[in-house]
DNA sequence: GATCCAGACTGAATCGATCCAGAAGAGGGG
DNA sequence: CCCCTCTTCTGGATCGATTCAGTCTGGATC
């Protein structure tokens, strides 16, 4: 067994206090106590004052919880999660902080569980689909947090964008070169895991609250060109991937008459859209935006939306280190911009 | 301030002991009087144990330490190094544990400290430069731990590859196409931050271990075929980025005579140096190679040594979560796999 | 020479749980 | 009716440190 702080005082032949003092407050004690003390620390073994009795003590831990819904192996999987992640992780190192990667389990009990479990000062939610609940959880502890993905509760503080506004930009960008009959593709659009074409009656049945806000978007512009909703084609994907975007767009072989353009919720799934189409060997006729500008969009000619990536996961983290002072300028709206590229043009003339 | 299990237990007339039962070991006691408390403790907005109080009895955390040593956020952006933390990640969310991503400080003492502090069961070590003091450390607390990049000490738990055999695998790939004028690129090949086209005395000089490894690889197989060491150009790139490896193939221009392969120490340096070959229009005359078959190796046609990124992670955390029996399994080498695509050819005549 | 003060160090209380030996009570068997 | 076992619950010790109100010492001040 390793030594403990009480092992090495009584070593010395000093109260534990100083020992602790010896590694925690320096000026408390002379240098040469100080240095005798390290010194058969180190001689004993004693690998310094253990990190979890510290917090215990102290009330705080140096670490915050980074909450995906997700299987947070499929968070390293999505480009945009990763990017969060790196804005996060830069923020923390600069304050010092470990961040710790929660997985949530998928039932709501366990996922519930594992934020109670979690050793943190605070966390960081990105994305989560039980959102509510788990925000809920984290205010039953007290601990400081911010969101990001829905729209957030008075008071609490957010980093995010106009979701809505946002996916509204890119379909106007089709609208204005013609394209009426569109297909929309989400992941997971309806609770009930259908895959493919789907019927949704209504946009608010679409429980993902960032799906949902871009499929409105989405659908606020082609309403304005006198597209109404039940006449855009909904696509839904298992999941966001490149297999299951390619897998979703597949579906259109279905209809009669194809769409002139596929919008999608993310560029992951976008650029599974062009794989599927590409590989059939239309992709020509039909235009595909994304949502995000990851990477591989630009490399792809993908037309999408930007949002700062890295920005929001260093705000987010930023929030939540230095909370502002007035909790008004708590909720912090990033900007977003319109990418076009090659892979949207103007309605085939046929 | 929040209810603690204590105000709990005399809200309700019960021991302390009795709550905790009631939530940690429900077969302690009968289910009304367990009901009747988890009631109270609800209605007075107690968020159930202290995860470090809990902790510091239970003397175990439920999170394992991951280490990278270049700057956490950096980590990020390297494609491999996600792959082996969703490796990681995976095991860790099947084994119900958390992820603990420790930022470790540029000075070697800070990096200590930050080992020091991190509230962990174990350690999973993803390639470090001063790989043994950190170790060291990780000892002298008495906790388990994995390393992936140098060579391991014997009875210390390792998951990796056979660096310099992979590396010596491309290397010979392109001798037998008749490369025999080549350049190597790895980053940070010197201490010195010095960067472009190097003059290194002995491969044994360059500091960080996979780094050396390789190029110890990719000079064996020169060697085979009479190209010694010191007629090969080292190119060294300020950081393993594909903008790095861009501008220390650039360093190129001064040869009087162009090599006529550049073979990287990593995909993302390969991809920097396609880059900037095809920005000077020369692309078709040289061949690159990578190593590790990222994602982007693929739609780029480049020619790599494939490692299994995600299943390094997966047996790292697997061997950190159960240690074998028998000490001898504790070093798992895997796979590693010469995947040739387009960009390597044979030497143009010329 | 009495007073004050800063600096060095101590001790007990505390952080918030879990663990374990054992007490109390209920039921069963002989 | 007594002994034994089981279940249910209790109290105190413990995990390993930090904190804070003091104590003690030696020297400066008037």
């Amino acid at each position: 067994m390793k030594p403990t702080l009480r092992a090495v005082a009584e070593a010395v032949g000093v109260s534990r206090s100083t020992v602790s003092n010896a590694y925690s407050r320096p000026d408390q004690l002379s240098a040469e106590l100080r240095r005798r003390i390290l010194d058969t620390a180190r001689q004993m073994g004693y690998p310094g004052p253990d990190p979890t009795a510290r917090s215990l003590r102290r009330g705080f831990v140096g670490a915050v919880g980074v909450l995906f819904t997700s299987r947070l192996s499929y968070a390293f999987t999505d480009p945009f999660a990763v990017r969060f992640l790196t804005g996060v992780a830069e923020a923390a190192e600069r304050h010092g902080s470990s961040l710790l990667l929660v997985p949530l389990p998928a039932e709501p009990a366990g996922a519930v569980k594992a934020v109670e479990n979690a050793a943190v000062d605070g966390f960081c939610v990105y994305c989560a689909g039980d959102e509510e609940g788990i925000l809920d959880t984290i205010r039953g502890r007290g601990l400081p947090f911010v969101t990001t993905s829905s729209r957030p509760r008075a008071g609490d503080r957010w980093v995010g964008i106009d979701e809505r506004a946002a996916a509204r930009s890119v379909a106007e960008h089709l609208a204005g070169l013609g394209h009426r009959r569109v297909a929309l593709l989400g992941d997971n659009v309806l609770p009930d895991a259908a895959t493919g074409l789907l019927r949704v009656a209504d946009v608010a049945d679409v429980p993902h609250p960032t799906t949902r806000e871009r499929l409105a978007g989405f659908a606020d512009a082609f309403a304005a060109v006198g597209v109404a909703w039940p006449e855009l084609a909904i696509l839904s994907a298992p999941g966001n991937t490149r297999a299951a975007g390619a897998a979703a767009v597949r579906a259109l072989d279905a209809l009669a008459e194809p769409p002139t353009a596929v919008l999608a919720c993310s560029d992951v799934l976008a650029l599974g859209a062009l794989d599927a189409l590409v590989a059939a060997g239309g992709h020509q006729a039909i235009s595909v935006t994304g949502f995000d500008d990851i990477a591989e969009a630009e490399s792809a000619g993908l037309t999408t939306v930007r949002q700062p990536g890295e920005e929001k996961g260093r705000s987010a983290a930023q929030l939540l280190f230095d909370p502002p002072a007035d909790a008004s300028a708590g909720q912090i709206l990033l900007p977003t911009t319109l990418i076009v590229r090659t892979s949207s043009g103007p309605v085939p003339r046929s």
